[in-house]
DNA sequence: ATGGCAGGGCACCCCTGA
């Protein structure tokens, strides 16, 4: 049992590039996507469907839209946040091989005094509200997405230019703590990783030939689940691709 | 040095991302 996530900024340009992974990753369950940028109605489910997979997927015109690629059925599916009243589509959630699989693309922030700052806290401790919820009916469970938080220094290739900034923030960080206390684990620290492991680059500057990049993208899983993870890798492969997305997928693998 | 790149919408420039 594998699952992943991954950032697409826009999947109409990145679905050749999806398929390509998917088709390179055989083992793979299920993918959750974000920022897919479509509307439903211009989603490209036949195109997936006709590669063998299930979909489902939430999306809006031009921002955030998150979605599901699944090797097997896909079931209870659910969208946004349930009782948290939120225009943006950001959470697609289902239950897949057993497992329930909440893919999520969490505010960006902007900057501490911007009024999408609160908004991303206040987001947060929402999905946290809710996630207390699940948990107690989904002992199988992974929060998978773009949390658009590096959790901590390692996570940051160059500390002292992101310092005082949104993605590191000492509340931003405290929200990822408490998903954690949750009793979450974080399925990459679960391993000995590389250093300077990271999961999104900047387009600019050479971000990606530097390695001057943030880890972001997680999978937090239920302790049922952590027991049975066998590793957890960032692939840096699709970030190579011509014309590619600025994230790069995250993996976890299940053995039984 | 606050810029640099990319995508989308819409109109030839602006917003957002991280």
């Amino acid at each position: 049992m594998q699952f992943a996530t991954w950032n697409v900024n826009s999947l109409k340009v990145r679905l050749p590039q999806v398929l390509d992974w998917l088709a390179s990753r055989p083992e793979l369950t299920a993918l959750a996507l974000q920022e897919t940028k479509l509307e439903d109605h211009n989603f490209p489910q036949a195109e997936i469907e006709a590669a063998g997979f299930h979909v489902v997927y939430a999306g809006q015109k031009t921002y955030n839209g998150v979605a599901i690629i699944s090797r097997v059925p896909i079931d209870e599916v659910v969208v946004n946040i349930p009782g948290f009243d939120d225009p943006q589509k950001r959470v697609i959630t289902a239950t897949i091989a057993g497992v329930r699989f909440i893919c999520a693309y969490i505010p960006n922030g902007q900057a501490l005094d911007s009024d999408k700052y609160p908004y991303k806290l206040g987001w947060l401790e929402a999905l946290t509200a809710w996630l207390k919820t699940e948990l107690l009916q989904h002992p199988q469970l992974i929060l998978a997405g773009d949390y658009n938080i590096a959790p901590e220094d390692r996570d940051v290739h160059d500390i002292t230019k992101w310092e005082g900034g949104v993605l590191v923030s000492p509340a931003e960080r405290e929200a990822f703590g408490k998903l954690v206390a949750l009793g979450l684990t974080d399925a990459f620290r679960a391993f000995e990783q590389p250093e300077k492991s990271f999961t999104w680059w900047d387009y600019r500057m050479l971000g990606f030939r530097r390695n001057a990049g943030l880890r972001i993208d997680h999978l937090l899983v239920t302790a049922t689940l952590a027991a049975k993870l066998t590793a957890c890798e960032i692939d840096k492969e699709p970030r190579k691709n011509e014309r590619p997305s600025d994230h790069t997928p995250v993996l976890a693998v299940f053995g039984d």
